[in-house]
DNA sequence: TAACGAACTGACCGATGCGTCAGTATTTCG
DNA sequence: CGAAATACTGACGCATCGGTCAGTTCGTTA
């Protein structure tokens, strides 16, 4: 039996220690050259050079390499779903832990995962799996947006009339104004972005 | 000389008549195609065949493949404005005429439009001209936002304080939601989004 | 240490699709 | 009308790249 056959569930529990370390590699060497080169101009020869091994040992592992970009595009997001867990179960008080969200959210640095969250709504248009991936990102933080804003009303810190529709426009504005430092570049800078989001907060959890 | 050598700039009106009709055939049956296929693929022999004309000839107007998805996008993004002019030109109340911009802007029907803006966004990541093409798009948007806020604020219809942050969260707003909606499929649906929209609009527009 | 299977290599095959080009049809114009 | 320019065809060359496979190395177990 090749590596290759259970690949339709994630679990690298029960095979052997090396072998999930190699497929782990080669997802996260895969990540990054989405990320630079994007989807369509990403090679298998790529990924395998950047590892200093064959293009044969790819597909050792991963059987196409449609299978290869979409599970480590799932890769990506149970990473940054796994960020998202940790910073759910810190305990702060609403106001401090919302801003810790959102400041987790917004793009930093090289931009390297949104990029890739970029990359997969194109190609979630046409791919169930990135798109099934990309949804349950996006629901996740929705879902601790929400959850937070409960808690702050809960305890009194936050007005909000509606937790759920504050949470899914404050977790859209962030995205629309992500496309606009990440893809579109120049047009505005973190410090801006900052600076809308946050007056967007203010409006949503104080006041109607 | 043939009629590739000038399209660096896209103006069509000392070009023959045909040529000129030609061009725009091809633009179109390639945005088309673009919007169901994607960037990557997209082939000139799609187009071609939608056209019912040979490859060669596609090449006689464009030189590479990359000029013709670059200027199909940049003639998609120029039929937008050219709707956003026309929107700036009719005489309406400052609230109804808000309400016909974010109208016009949000996604419908079969999304072609939409479709099309997201894989920009993506390609936007790595082209200078589908960058280019992204950014002045969505910088008109913002534009007549912004303008349409700040006419309804002289007339006294709206209280805003700052007619261009407003305009900036307003459009990032229903972009984050578009990928949702058009992206994400199923996620929310139209009504939901205009209500999700009319509730930020409103707070946007009417107090600080 | 022999033997077996898993991990790995890299050359190769086949498909695909862009761009070219020699040639053909059509229009323009002297 | 004849000739030159323009519009157009479609077959072909050529490079690219994913996926296969025969063979090699390595680790493990009897």
């Amino acid at each position: 039996m090749t590596a290759t056959a259970d690949s339709t569930d994630g679990s690298d529990e029960q095979r052997s220690e090396a072998v999930a370390r190699r497929r782990r590699e080669i997802l996260e060497a895969t990540c990054e050259t989405l990320s630079r080169k994007g989807v369509s101009a990403t090679r298998i020869a790529d990924v395998a050079r950047r590892l200093g091994i064959s293009t044969g040992l790819v597909h050792y592992h991963f059987a196409t390499k449609d299978e290869l970009l979409a599970e480590a595009f799932q890769f990506a997001g149970k990473a940054e779903l796994e960020v998202l867990r940790e910073l759910a179960a810190v305990d702060l008080p609403p106001r401090r832990r919302l801003n810790a969200v959102i400041e987790e959210f917004c793009p930093r640095g090289e931009f390297v995962s949104w990029r890739l969250w970029i990359e997969g709504w194109a190609e979630a248009l046409r791919s169930e799996r990135f798109r099934a991936t990309s949804r349950e990102l996006d629901e996740a933080w929705i879902g601790v947006l929400e959850d937070t804003i409960t808690a702050g009303v809960a305890s009194g810190d936050f007005i909000c009339p509606s937790p759920h529709d504050s949470a899914w426009r404050l977790s859209c504005l962030i995205e629309g104004l992500a496309i606009q430092l990440v893809a579109h570049g120049g047009t505005i800078d973190s410090v801006e972005m900052a600076r809308l989001v946050d007056a967007a907060v203010s409006a949503e959890v104080s006041g109607g």
